[in-house]
DNA sequence: AACCGCTGCTTGATTGGTCAAGCAAATATG
DNA sequence: CATATTTGCTTGACCAATCAAGCAGCGGTT
């Protein structure tokens, strides 16, 4: 990469080249659909369905913005304007973290976990059909690292 | 999908649930990192990058804008807006169709096919070292037609 | 105990995409 | 052949994300 004199290097096989853009394609449609399926049947984009997930996960149903960022691949300030939305539905609350005032705890409500109950066959229903139908033959748990390794990977130069 | 009141549906096993997650991380980090390493090596973010590829892949560098959006996963308005961009940086050049008055064909310039030159290493570096490379073992071709199912599935219900 | 830099979060400006409405050319219809 | 419908693309309004700047509270230094 930061060799962009070394001409022309080795291309793609033909095989690469149809999984780059096969995975191009997923990248774009998946997202979109999965979030069509869970607005079009209840009404929770991905990213909102998402933050309350990973609050129900937790013991007591809260956790610091930051973490919750984190975990929902999205930017603080992403993270913030996502709860302010859950927020005006009534489905997450805000309090102050007792430990460190500068920080907040989401909060899931009752309302909000309701929300989930609701939401979450849909969100099964649309990841199974969209996506984990396809690699029926697969060794799941090594797609799994696969993947984990492309999320995490660092520049290696 | 349309029966969420089908109480409670099989949940995810524990690989099932480890990929889907892989994925998120995979779907929210991958464009971004690919797109920071070009845009970082030479300042062509992977929109533009594909729409000129794209181009570039056609006999005589042309393409209606309807087909190009199709290639490029875009909507057609999104597809205008990224066309407009690459012209006003002289890479992509705007021709009205001879067949078809309505009609526009972006055309692939002098400049922006060495442009393309330019950029593909570092697309393709990206690519191997953010993808492929953590696909070794896999038969490519099985996977590639995989992720096509996912990508194209349509609602089967 | 007064300061200074760091941290946690929010806010403002911008970006890159979407959908819906608009316009002009093409095509089908009475 | 006049008019209605459809098609190809652009434009306007909007939206969800980003980054950069701001602010308040924490903690270490002296």
């Amino acid at each position: 990469m930061s060799n962009p004199s070394a001409a022309t290097p080795q291309p793609l096989t033909s095989e690469e080249e149809s999984l780059v853009r096969a995975l191009g394609q997923v990248m774009h449609v998946l997202p979109r659909a999965i979030d069509a399926d869970m607005v079009g049947d209840r009404q929770l984009p991905l990213t909102e369905y998402t933050a309350l997930m990973n609050l129900s996960e937790t013991p007591d149903r809260r956790m610091r913005m930051n973490e919750l960022a984190a975990l929902c691949h999205l930017s603080l300030s992403g993270m913030t304007r996502t709860i302010i939305r859950l927020e005006t539905q009534g489905l997450v609350r805000r309090e102050r973290c007792e430990e460190d005032a500068r920080g907040w705890n989401a909060v899931l409500t009752d309302a909000g976990y309701a929300r989930l109950q609701e939401s979450w066959p849909s969100h099964l229903a649309a990841v199974r059909r969209r996506f984990l139908q396809h690699f029926e033959g697969f060794d799941l748990a090594q797609l799994a690292r696969a993947f984990q390794g492309a999320g995490t990977a660092e520049p290696t130069d």
